[in-house]
DNA sequence: CTCAAAATCACCCGAAAGTATGACGACAAG
DNA sequence: CTTGTCGTCATACTTTCGGGTGATTTTGAG
């Protein structure tokens, strides 16, 4: 700011110089006045521009636009999971539960067998005091373990 | 812009005016040549500046930030609704199961039986294409059916 | 009033889910 | 090396679900 104003100084009395230079010139060899004047107008309206410019370069209006995300990147509650005390496997299976898979298909989904499944889920109901899978689901969304 | 220039060109077209007024009366009473082009010089850096910040007046940085929306008052799609064309009795019985209720809560809760409720429920999982309830909830739950 | 949709209830049966108990191997911590 | 947790699997049994069928009552629109 204070830079462009010294600039600005700097600029004027340069021209002032110039000023008297074109002056003795033009008018011991009596050239119309108009020249000249056109001359500083159209310098200094540059300088004027290029003044304005420089001034509000930096001065950008920052508009913040809140928009409204509805489905936010989500990221497991850690601290939930550690209350609880939930394995990543019975994490692992409570998320293919909320997706509505059955035992079976949570089962062919991981290569382990249908028993496998259950003891996890039975564990996994247990932590979470739930006694349906569907509770389960319930609170796993509720304490954010599951999107 | 063109409004800007058009302006701008009139100021011109005024100030030559002004200059020509200027320059007899002042020449006529002897004075200075540098008051003539500091008056020029001072009005056209206005006029520039002046133009300067009209140009960059415009220069809005949209800073877009996104904000997870809290908790949404939610409410049923209709529309969905319509399509799978579930009566209130099943959307109802949809969003208990939702919140873990066995048929038997379920049908505690709404003072029927609990093969009423399972007659609700079937035709329910039909209309949604759900195999199992907690397939049911996550239908319901994409669907906008249910919280 | 009449008809259709919705809501209610019952019974049966097979499938799925959930409980209980026990067991085995891997692996990390003490 | 011992201990504990985790993941795996099995067997047996109970409960819950879900499908199918059929029937009655209620209710709202035409």
């Amino acid at each position: 700011m204070k830079k462009h104003i010294l600039i600005y100084g700097i600029c004027g009395g340069l021209l002032i110089v110039a000023l008297k230079v074109i002056e003795y010139r033009f008018l011991v060899v009596e050239h119309s006045i108009e020249i000249y004047g056109g001359l500083v107008a159209a310098v200094f309206a540059a300088v004027g521009i290029w003044l304005g410019l420089k001034l509000t370069k930096k001065k950008e209006t920052v508009v913040v636009r809140e928009v409204p995300v509805p489905a936010q990147p989500f990221s497991v509650n850690q601290t939930r999971l550690q209350e609880f005390g939930l394995t990543p496997r019975e994490h692992e299976i409570l998320e293919l539960i909320a997706n509505g898979l059955s035992n079976r298909e949570i089962a062919a989904k991981l290569f382990v067998s249908e028993n496998t499944v259950k003891t996890h889920s039975s564990r996994l109901f247990d932590k979470l005091s739930a006694k349906r899978r569907t509770q389960a689901v319930q609170i796993g969304k509720e304490s954010g373990l599951i999107p």
